[in-house]
DNA sequence: TATGAATGAGGGTTCATTCAT
DNA sequence: TATGAATGAACCCTCATTCAT
């Protein structure tokens, strides 16, 4: 009996993760997959059920993977500060080191097709971050606003630039960064 | 020769408008959304190049419109302050007042469907934005920094609360509308 | 606008019907209908919505013209004994004159996959056929038995003679049906 | 070398008539029957040359238990109207006891799947029927007919009584089979 | 202008079968 | 012998678009 070949596994989530970014989820097809992977369409299903799966579990190895890059190195013992700028310089780090399973996450950050379960089992990878922002709070480091409202103000302005970064519409480099840290620092902080 | 007829043209761009935001692009067909706008697929592309070419128009009326009611009673008479505040709410109203709109520009503002030459033509249509945004600096009212920046402290956080409130996670009560107002506005203003 | 075609609708019937009944349905592709009725795929789900309502309409459509030439030249006036061997030798006479016809129906005749519905409506072609029957009971020339068993002893054994005719393991010739006919009308008729 | 495995063999014709007769013949896959027997689908190749030839072997297969069955208890020795009822008991019974056998077999019985050769071989099995139908024209007891027609007025009319009483359209009691049998002995018999 | 008919290309998926162990 | 992995071909069906009126 022939084994389960990784290799082939990880050519489609690669192909599928570089195809749909590119051109979107309904325009990439399992062929083009196929064809991409250097597979057989029908070798997708051996490790797939179905398209819909191959989104789900592909977005949860990559939020996985995400989760575990930007938590790197914090604990515990650092403080409040200096965690947050670790993460959120975490964050930049495997953005600009993995600008295609940037460009995919966002794609279905909001989107009803990766499927509710499947997204909350996705923020239980990140509970390290909402333990630090409920640290912060009780120690009077962070203004008390909701989680939406930071999450507004320290990662959605640094989402935003590194997008309109990669569009070419726009040059984030490091001085331009520091500038975001410290607004979005300012902002949160009392 | 008959004139184009103006409410099958918007009967067709409603239809469109609608069925996309609930389902997409690509699920989107031709032939459902001559189906729900009571008119034979032929007809579409009496109005419309193509489906892309159908995309593009919608997307570039859609933020003419948007972009109207945005601005809104924005003058040059009124305080940088005054003027930055009436855009912030009107932004805020037309969103809550048109979700399918509101969610079918957002559903392009990051995909590579609308083309470029489209995108720029409807950034135009927010030139007094800009202007505001530059007389606030010579003001020195507003930092000096980048309209990305700007635009990724102001605009950006309430965009993504907004989405949330439409996604259900959040209630985006009048409360949290002054308090997303009043950290966007310290965050940009010296 | 363009017609419906006739022409193409019949094409799609024959070829359909010669095909399933050469092949059972199952292995009858609508690619294969489509190429043998000199018609695009997508032309056949112009005038039916799937695989399953093809069969089904086409069933219809074959009991219905069977009924017809079967219940020719019947009528109340004649004796049970004279209407009923007309029937018979009518049924004999469209199966020899239409195989094609006959062994598609007989390939669904108790077959799930034409659906109940339409079945029960193939059934009322037939009414006139059991009027006879309950006329030759009250008349008291029919033996007091029920329709399936009279069905059983007279058109059943037609049917598999025919079958075998078909087959080729068997010659029917003239003689032979008179027999036949006579043992069947002696087996129901006191 | 290892023997080839009974139990295996079994499970898998067993999983095959149960689905055939099920689903027929087209909609059962390889897959499907190789879950079903708790088998790969690969085993089923150790045992079957393809497709095809598990069928024809599983039809031979039935059918030799079936005239098995319908056989037993009949001699030489037994008059011919002993003997033939007999056979037409044993018939029903073996109908009655193994529904999902007899479907199997009637589903085939005018099919083009089964190879002419395989059912040739079939109908050896029944050699001492065709014997007894002989032997009963010899000594007068059966009237100078052919097979086909014996078979036609005999075994036919309680095969479609079967069928509509598995069907649930009617309900085949006792009673009724009596009537039945007493209508073909008579229609047979001088 | 406006339309329903018509279509080739391509969609996701399953299949009978073979491969490699 | 026995197996799960692997596959090219084929499945039904939908699509954006064009045709003919």
């Amino acid at each position: 009996m022939r084994h389960k070949d990784d290799k082939k596994n990880q050519a489609i989530c690669d192909a599928a993760i570089e195809l749909i970014t590119a051109n979107g989820f309904a325009d990439t097809s399992m062929s083009k997959i196929a064809k991409t992977a250097n597979v057989s369409p029908a070798t997708i299903y051996v490790y797939f059920e179905n398209k819909e799966n191959l989104l789900n579990k592909i977005y949860l190895f990559v939020k996985q993977e995400m989760s575990s890059e930007i938590l790197k190195g914090v604990d515990q013992n650092l403080s409040v500060e200096k965690a947050f700028k670790m993460i959120w310089n975490n964050y930049y780090q495997y953005a600009i080191k993995n600008p295609v399973r940037f460009a995919f996450t966002e794609q279905f950050a909001n989107s009803p097709m990766v499927d509710r379960i499947c997204k909350n089992e996705s923020s239980t990878y990140f509970k390290p971050m909402l333990d630090l922002f409920n640290r912060g709070k009780e120690e009077k480091v962070f203004k008390d606003i909701s989680l939406e409202i930071f999450t507004a103000f320290t990662f959605a302005p640094l989402t935003g630039l590194i997008k309109e970064h990669f569009s070419g519409a726009l040059v984030l480099d490091e001085k331009m960064l520091e500038t975001t840290y410290k607004i979005a620092w300012d902002a949160v902080t009392n």
